[in-house]
RNA sequence: GCGCCUGUAGCUCAAUUGGAUAGAGCGCUUGGCUACGGACCAGGAGGUUCUGGGUUCAACUCCUAGCAGGCGCGCCA
């Protein structure tokens, strides 16, 4: 029940009506009209712009215009008590209390529904996310994207969208070679004592492939580990899949599941790169030819080669892209246009991809081809989550792969828990840095958005424990019949808004919305339960130990929002703390 | 040099996607615990929204030219 679409939509139809009767002229698009929330100086519940909108075209002032509308508007609709019209136009609607209990009796008794935009046209997206590479666990820079792409993913459902999750695994290519040969090496040491080149920079060092070389050799006794030759292709599919455990393993710490692991080298040995490799010839996207050297640093080195290209800058990349190397193997993009073109042919409405800020490069490129393949724009929605600032002791964090002295999730989880890494995360648009700051992240304070949401769910459980209640306890009320306060009806307004949020935030893929909201929702809480300790009308149990209806109702439609969520987050929400 | 992201209070960030007097937290400052949970609340000070131009009834938001920071820029993935 989004109140704000249902009188966006009373309203054009109110303004479509008088133009019928030839009243008013209105513009062939009617986009620009919206139902807004307020601000709160004004005591009004919504807004509307609309007498501003329709000001030019009939060449009239638009305070008159909004008097006109005022005036319908009232005589039409029960649930309003007042209308005021404010200074450049704006048409504020404050409702009567009928109308917060009709509301009241909408979102308690379909509580599980609450939120979601119903009338929006269902799709079927494809989110791929993560992605990294499986040569070793999780570090703490996958983790925003990881959080990002799973709350999107939960908000899109929430909104009955079907989602389905994906990640691509890059089975293939030189990093795996080298990983496999790290792999070999420690088994090496292990079976026979010989040493691993630790400061060799084409291996990689981590400690954790001592496991999985154990691993590997505990459950394939049958393997001769004398030649690598001989077993490479054997061994990289093993030491892949001991990695995939590592990381899978970390994602179900986070609290993430994906539908779906595509195997890159599945996708080659498919012959899916030729196919849309044939697929883009035939559509004359591919050519023989030369990229030019960068402008600036090492034209020295630069060697032109003819090769395979593709014509991305048809569609507004900078250069054309190779897909093909020197030694006619494929490039990871060609790979990659291939993996999108199966995308592209499992159906999807949409596909979202999220991107680490330092991916955010290759968008063009991808979406290039994602365009050469189907004509379609928009169907690739890329999402980039900028950086992520480390911060212990006070001071910045440096990663260094080479050290081997990186953060990994494991150590995230064990040092600040699931629920505050993934609310944390959240808690900024994804657009800019964000600074995780460990001792901040785990202090127990209003600094704390985590904990100040989940404060507010455990003081609302507390009052259902003085009434010998739990918080999930379905209530029955015998008549919604209720007149509450200003203090009260501003709490109303802020979970009329919840609908409007997950719209939005669903439309732009935009999960920090939700933390934001959920923290404003708490904060107005926690504001009016001080007032109780002047003002003992205010407090939810009154002398006799009881709750009235009234309050009842509205503990119940407060602590209904910060679950579904705290759920679209997906961290705990504790009834003690 | 080119591309993407960012620039808002001393600091970290919001801002209903073009709306009204730009809002929160931290910090500073003044108050509130014999209390339904003080992990909280109320008040105060703090702003040329990086700069210049443009579009619009309306610009933090869009366009344009700059400035500053981050990330990336060959057949690595």
């Amino acid at each position: 029940m989004n109140i704000f679409k249902i009188y966006l939509k009373k309203i054009k139809d109110l303004i479509l009506t008088l133009n019928q009767k030839g009243l008013i002229q209105i513009p062939k698009d009617l986009n620009s009209i919206n139902v807004d929330i307020p601000p709160e100086q004004f005591d009004s519940d919504i807004s509307t712009n609309v007498a501003m909108v329709l000001s030019k075209i009939n060449k009239n002032n638009p305070l008159e215009l909004a008097k006109k509308i005022e005036n319908i508007l009232k005589k039409n609709d029960p649930n309003i008590d007042k209308i005021d019209i404010v200074k450049p136009g704006f048409i504020n609607i404050k409702f009567k209390p009928i109308f917060w209990n009709d509301f009241l009796k909408e979102i308690i008794t379909n509580y599980n529904k609450f939120g979601i935009n119903k009338n929006e046209v269902k799709k079927n997206y494809l989110i791929e996310f993560v992605s990294a590479n499986p040569t070793g666990p999780l570090h703490v820079g996958h983790c925003r994207g990881a959080i990002l792409g799973d709350v999107i993913s939960n908000i899109l459902k929430f909104n009955q969208h079907k989602v389905s999750k994906e990640y691509y695994v890059n089975d293939y290519g030189n990093q795996i070679l080298s990983f496999t040969k790290s792999v070999y090496l420690r088994i090496r040491e292990i079976l026979n004592g010989e040493k691993f080149p630790i400061d060799n920079p084409n291996l990689y060092p981590g400690d954790y492939l001592i496991q999985i070389s154990k691993n590997i050799i505990a459950e394939n006794k049958n393997i001769n580990f004398d030649n690598f030759d001989n077993i490479s292709s054997k061994l990289t599919s093993l030491a892949i899949s001991q990695s995939l455990i590592l990381i899978k393993a970390n994602l179900k710490n986070l609290g993430i599941f994906h539908d779906n692991f595509q195997s890159e080298t599945e996708i080659i040995n498919n012959n899916e790169v030729q196919n849309v490799i044939d697929k883009l010839k035939k559509n004359n996207f591919v050519y023989l030819g030369k990229i030019k050297a960068p402008v600036d640093e090492m034209k020295s080195n630069w060697v032109e080669r003819e090769q395979l290209l593709f014509k991305s800058t048809e569609f507004g990349d900078d250069k054309d892209r190779p897909l093909q190397k020197s030694d006619k193997s494929w490039t990871y993009f060609a790979s990659d246009v291939a993996y999108h073109n199966n995308k592209l042919n499992r159906n999807f409405d949409t596909m979202i991809n999220i991107l680490g800020a330092d991916h955010a490069g290759y968008i063009k490129r991808i979406s290039a081809s994602v365009q050469a393949l189907s004509g379609k724009k928009n169907k690739l929605i890329c999402k980039v989550s900028q950086l992520v600032k480390l911060i212990k002791d006070g001071k910045p964090f440096k990663m260094s792969k080479r050290k081997g002295d990186y953060i990994t999730i494991e150590d995230l989880i064990k040092e600040v828990g699931k629920d505050a890494a993934r609310f944390i995360m959240l808690n900024r648009s994804s657009d800019v840095e964000l600074d995780f700051d460990f001792s901040k992240v785990k202090e127990k304070s209003k600094d704390n958005p985590l904990y100040y949401v989940q404060y507010c769910y455990a003081r609302i459980s507390s009052v259902f424990r003085h009434i010998d209640k739990n918080i999930n306890d379905e209530i029955k009320i015998k008549s919604y019949n209720f007149n509450y306060s200003p203090d009260e009806i501003k709490i109303l307004q802020k979970i009329s808004q919840w609908p409007r949020c997950i719209e939005i935030s669903s439309k732009m893929l935009e999960p920090h919305k939700i933390a934001t909201y959920l923290y404003e929702l708490s904060s107005t809480f926690h504001s009016y339960w001080n007032m109780g300790k002047d003002d003992e009308t205010k407090r939810f149990i009154n002398k006799d130990k009881k709750i009235s209806d009234e309050k009842l109702v509205l503990l119940k439609a407060i602590s209904n929002v910060i679950r579904s969520g705290m759920n679209i987050v997906g961290v705990s929400i504790p009834e003690k703390m």
